[in-house]
DNA sequence: TTTCTCACA
DNA sequence: TGTGAGCA
């Protein structure tokens, strides 16, 4: 049933409609678009185009916002994990990693890991 | 009217 | 991040 996936998906709200569900700026959404959190559709005139999938992104960001994340942890968040975040099975060890991740770059003295993480660290 | 990009008394 | 300019 992937047909919900795709309803998901498909780009029907514009940068006006996004910022009152999501009570974000104009220029905060575009900003995070910039830091590549989303990445919306364009039409055939430069507009913007959210679908259901990127203002609940949005929402999730502006959590984490809230919580004190950077936009770069925020970033490793979704591009590390394949499993993506809450309900799924993550092993102890992929806990660890992720959190070890996010935690450096919380701190802004860390690059974002682009090595792919290749060692272990205790 | 709305959104876009760019730039900053 | 906000805000205003000048377009489309």
């Amino acid at each position: 049933m992937k047909e919900k996936e795709l309803r998901r998906s498909l780009a029907v709200f514009s940068i006006g409609t996004v910022m009152k569900l999501t009570d974000l700026s104009a220029r905060q959404v575009r900003y995070y678009e910039e830091r590549d959190l989303i990445t919306p559709q364009r039409t055939d005139t430069n507009r913007r185009m959210y679908s259901l999938n990127d203002v609940d992104r949005l929402l999730d960001i502006k959590d984490y916002i809230a919580e004190g994340w950077t936009v770069q942890a925020i970033y490793n968040h979704y591009k590390k994990p394949k499993e993506e975040h809450e309900h799924k099975p993550l092993t102890d060890d992929d806990v660890r990693r992720i959190l070890y991740n996010e935690i450096l770059n919380q701190g802004g003295f860390v690059q974002p890991d682009e090595s792919g993480y290749s060692g272990q660290h205790h």
